[in-house]
DNA sequence: AGCACGCCGACT
DNA sequence: GTCGGCGTGCTC
C-alpha cells in the first residue's frame, strides 16, 4: 500500500453505525482508485455509494461512501485507509444517500446509525477473502435477462372496476399535477381509496422504468391490501419488504427493488429506506398510524421520512387515511397539502349506526351493559358475528388482596403484574402474573404476601376473562380471542381469522391488534368495552388516537350487512369526542382538536423534542437532566432563541421499568429552524457529559 | 455502540 | 494470589 502524495489525496467521507455524529475520514490508496478507475488527478466520484471496509480502533467495520473531498474534516495524522472497496453491487443511488443524510441531521444522529440498519444484513458484514459476493451469490442466474422493461400494457390486468365520482375525481386531481405535491386522500373505511392507488399507480408504471413504493402500517394486517397490488399488477415483480421476512428473503427483494427488477414495492416503515433510483410515485396508506414510527435505534416517522424523499426526488406522494393525522389535517388547512375526499362507501353500504352507552350508574353483567347484551343476544341470533373490543390482554389488570389491600406491584417496574391464564396440565397452576413491561412471571401467592390472608382475587377485566364470562352467557356461541398472547403461538391468529372468514365463529375477542385491517363480512355489531382510558389520559395524542381507533374499530362493523351495529360503553357519555362519533364527523373533531391544541400551544402548532434518560439510579437522572437542562438555557441566552422554551425534568409516565428509572426533559418551539440549530449544538455538548446515565434524544416524540 | 484499559472485592 | 465488576475514554 502506497502512502498518498500530500498533494492529490483523495478522501472518502464514510458513515460508519456508531453513535457519532457527521462522517468518518479515510483516505482512498491508489490500488483502489484504479479500481473505482478513477486516477488521483480525478474525482473519484465511481466510489461514492459504494461499501467499504474500514478500520475502526482495532477492528474492521462495514461502512457506505458518502462523498469524497480533498479536504479532510479530521486530524489528517489520524486518518487511515480505506482497507477494501466492496464491488458486489452498483453504488447505492444519490437519492437514498441524500435521504439518509437528511435522516440524520433531522434526528441528529450519525449518518451510519441510519444507513448501516437500513441495509440486509448480508450487505453489512465484511465479506471473507473467498467469498466473491454475498448479494450477488443469492441471485438467480439469469436474473439480468428478465430485467427487461416490460410493457405496461402487459403488465397490468384487464379488469378493473368502474371509479365511483369522487374516486374519478381524486384520480384525475392526482393526474393533474407534477413534481413534489403531498395529496391527502381522506376516505372513511371501505371508500376504496385502494382503487384509488392502484389506478394511479397503473399510470405511473406506463414509464418502463418507473418504480411506485406502498407503505402499509402492518404487513400481516392488510393482507387484503397487498393481493390487491398482487391480483392487478399479475406480471409485475413486487418486493415485499417487512421485518417479518427472513434475512436471505428480505434481501432477495430488496436486492429486486435495488436494480429495479421490482417495479413496485409494498412494505411497512422500514421500506421507506430503500434505494430506489427510479421511484416516481409513493402511498401512505393509513397515514395516521402510529407503526409508521419506528421505536428501536433512531425514532424515525416514515411517513415524514417518505415526504421528506417525494419532496428531495421531485415526485407525488399521497397519504391516505379515513382519519388523517392532526399533523396532515393542519397541513391542509394551510394548503400544504392537497386535499381530497371520497365520502361514501364504493359499495354503497350505510355507515353502522353508533351508539354511545352510559355506564357510570349501571350495574353490568361481566362488565357487559344491557344494551350491550341485548345487540349482542339479538345480533346471535340473526347469524350474524359480534367483535368485542377490550384493549386489555390477561385475565384481570392486578391480583387484589381483599383483607389488606395489598395488589402485585412488579418489583422491577412501576406497574402491575397482570394475572394470566396460562395452559397447564395442573388446575393449581393455570395462573401466573406477568408484567406487561418486563414481562417478568411469577407463580401467584396462595396467600397475601403483606397480610396472609386467603382473599386474593383478581380486580377488573381483560380479554381472558372477559372470554370465560361470554361462556357463560352465551353457552351456544363460538368464541374465540385474538390478542398478543394467542398470537405467541405460531399460526394461531391466522387461524381464527380464517375461521371467521368461514362463519365459524360468532363471537370475536380482540384487542387493539384487531382494530385494523381485517373485514369480517357477517360481522354486525362491534361492541367496545373501555372507551374511557383514552379520554383523559396526560397525553395530549390520547383522544386524536382513540377516535380514530374508534372510527378505525367501528368500520368493521358492516361492510356487507345492513343494519350494522357499534356500542360504545363509558362514564363520560357526553364527551364531545363521542358527538363526533355517532356523527361520523372527523371533519368536526379534528378542526375541534387543532383549534384546543392551537389554544394550549401543543402540536402541530409548535414543535416538539424530548430528552429521554433512564439509569439504575433515580438521582442521576434527575442530575443528568438538571444540566442538559442548563447547557440548553445558556445556549438559547446566548444565540437569542426567544422561541425555544424548555420544560422541567418529570419523571415519565412509566417511571420504572426493568429496574431502569426514567424522567425526560421536553422542549418547545414555534420555531422549528430555532429547535433544531439548538439540538445540534446542544447534542453535542450532552455527549462530553458524564453521567451513569444513559440518554436519546427524540424528534418529534408521539406520547410525552 | 463496542472495546480497551484500569483499579477494587470474593474465590480456586 | 487471580477473575471480574463496571467507570472512563476513544474511535476518522
Amino acid at each position: 500500500m502506497t502512502n498518498p502524495n500530500k498533494s492529490d489525496v483523495w478522501i472518502a467521507k464514510v458513515a460508519v453505525d456508531v453513535p457519532l455524529p457527521g462522517l468518518f475520514d479515510y483516505w482512498i490508496p491508489t490500488e483502489i482508485l484504479s479500481a473505482v478507475g478513477a486516477n488521483s488527478a480525478s474525482k473519484p466520484v465511481n466510489i461514492i455509494g459504494l461499501r467499504v471496509v474500514v478500520p475502526w480502533g482495532n477492528q474492521q467495520r462495514v461502512g457506505v461512501v458518502f462523498d469524497v473531498s480533498q479536504q479532510a474534516d479530521s486530524e489528517t495524522s489520524k486518518i487511515k485507509p480505506i482497507s477494501l472497496v466492496i464491488s458486489d453491487m452498483a453504488p447505492l443511488c444519490g437519492s437514498w444517500l441524500k435521504l439518509i443524510q437528511f435522516a440524520a441531521d433531522y434526528y441528529h444522529r450519525g449518518v451510519g446509525e441510519i444507513a448501516l440498519p437500513a441495509l440486509p444484513k448480508q450487505l453489512r458484514v465484511i465479506p471473507s477473502p473467498r467469498q466473491k459476493t454475498l448479494a450477488k451469490r443469492r441471485l438467480p442466474a439469469g436474473s439480468k435477462a428478465s430485467k427487461k422493461p416490460a410493457s405496461a400494457l402487459r403488465s397490468i390486468k384487464a379488469s378493473r372496476p368502474a371509479l365511483t365520482a369522487s374516486q374519478h375525481q381524486a384520480l384525475g386531481q392526482l393526474l393533474s399535477t407534477s413534481g413534489f405535491v403531498t395529496h391527502v386522500l381522506h376516505g372513511i373505511t371501505g371508500s376504496g381509496k385502494t382503487e384509488v392507488y392502484l389506478q394511479w399507480f397503473e399510470q405511473i408504471l406506463a414509464d418502463p422504468l418507473a418504480q411506485v413504493m406502498l407503505l402499509v402500517p402492518e404487513i400481516g394486517l392488510t393482507p387484503q391490501l397487498t393481493q390487491a397490488v398482487a391480483e392487478r399488477f399479475e406480471s409485475e415483480e413486487i418486493a415485499v419488504l417487512h421485518s417479518g421476512l427472513t434475512d436471505a428473503k428480505r434481501a432477495q427483494y430488496w436486492l429486486a427493488a435495488v436494480e429495479g427488477r421490482a417495479r413496485i414495492v409494498v412494505g411497512t416503515r422500514l421500506a421507506v429506506l430503500t434505494p430506489l433510483a427510479n421511484l416516481r410515485a409513493i402511498v401512505i396508506d393509513e397515514e395516521h398510524d402510529s407503526s409508521y414510527r419506528q421505536t428501536e435505534g433512531v425514532h424515525y416517522s416514515a411517513r415524514d421520512l417518505a415526504i421528506a424523499t417525494a419532496s428531495q426526488q421531485n415526485i407525488p406522494i399521497l397519504l391516505g387515511s379515513a382519519t388523517p393525522a392532526l399533523e396532515t389535517w393542519h397541513a391542509v388547512s394551510r394548503q400544504r397539502y392537497q386535499y381530497m375526499a371520497l365520502r361514501e362507501r364504493a359499495t354503497g353500504a350505510a355507515l353502522p349506526t353508533i351508539q354511545i352507552v352510559n355506564v357510570r350508574h349501571e350495574s353490568m353483567k361481566h362488565g357487559l351493559s344491557s344494551v350491550a347484551l341485548k345487540n349482542i343476544a339479538k345480533t346471535l341470533a340473526a347469524g350474524q358475528q359480534v367483535l368485542i373490543y377490550l384493549n386489555r390482554r390477561g385475565y384481570s389488570p392486578v391480583l387484589h388482596c381483599a383483607a389488606c389491600g395489598w395488589l402485585s406491584a412488579c418489583d422491577a417496574c412501576s406497574a402491575y403484574r397482570v394475572l394470566h391464564r396460562v395452559p397447564s396440565a395442573r388446575p393449581s397452576s393455570a395462573y401466573r402474573l406477568i408484567c406487561h413491561h418486563c414481562a417478568s412471571d411469577q407463580t401467584v401467592p396462595k396467600r397475601c404476601p403483606d397480610c396472609g390472608a386467603v382473599d386474593l382475587a383478581g380486580m377488573g377485566r381483560g380479554t381472558q376473562k372477559l372470554e370465560e364470562s361470554l361462556l357463560e352467557l352465551f353457552a351456544n356461541a363460538r368464541i374465540a380471542r385474538i390478542d398478543r398472547d394467542v398470537g405467541r403461538k405460531a399460526g394461531a391468529t391466522a387461524k381464527i381469522i380464517a375461521a371467521t372468514h368461514e362463519g365459524e365463529v360468532d363471537i370475536l375477542i380482540g384487542t387493539q391488534m384487531l382494530a385494523k385491517g381485517h373485514d369480517f363480512q357477517r360481522l354486525a355489531l362491534v361492541v367496545v368495552l373501555d372507551a374511557d382510558q383514552g379520554l383523559f389520559a396526560s397525553d395530549f395524542r390520547a383522544p386524536e388516537r382513540l377516535f380514530s381507533n374508534l372510527m378505525q374499530v367501528s368500520g368493521r362493523a358492516g361492510r356487507a350487512v345492513s343494519d350494522a351495529r357499534v356500542v360504545v360503553q363509558t362514564r363520560y357519555p357526553d364527551h364531545p369526542l363521542f358527538d363526533a362519533l355517532t356523527r361520523h364527523d372527523y371533519d368536526y373533531f379534528a378542526n375541534q382538536q387543532l383549534h384546543e391544541r392551537e389554544q394550549a400551544e401543543l402540536p402541530p402548532w409548535v414543535f416538539h423534542a424530548l430528552l429521554k434518560a433512564q439509569s439504575k439510579n433515580a438521582q442521576a437522572v434527575i442530575d443528568l437532566l438538571t444540566k442538559a437542562r442548563e447547557l440548553a438555557t445558556q445556549l438559547c441566552e446566548t444565540n437569542g432563541w426567544a422561541a425555544i422554551r424548555l420544560y422541567q425534568p418529570v419523571p415519565m409516565p412509566m417511571a420504572k421499568v426493568a429496574h431502569q428509572e426514567r424522567a425526560q426533559l421536553l422542549i418547545e418551539s414555534g420555531s422549528r429552524k430555532q429547535l433544531h440549530q439548538l439540538l445540534a449544538l446542544w447534542s453535542e455538548q450532552l455527549r462530553a457529559v458524564k453521567s451513569p446515565a444513559r440518554w436519546q434524544l427524540e424528534v418529534d416524540p408521539l406520547e410525552i
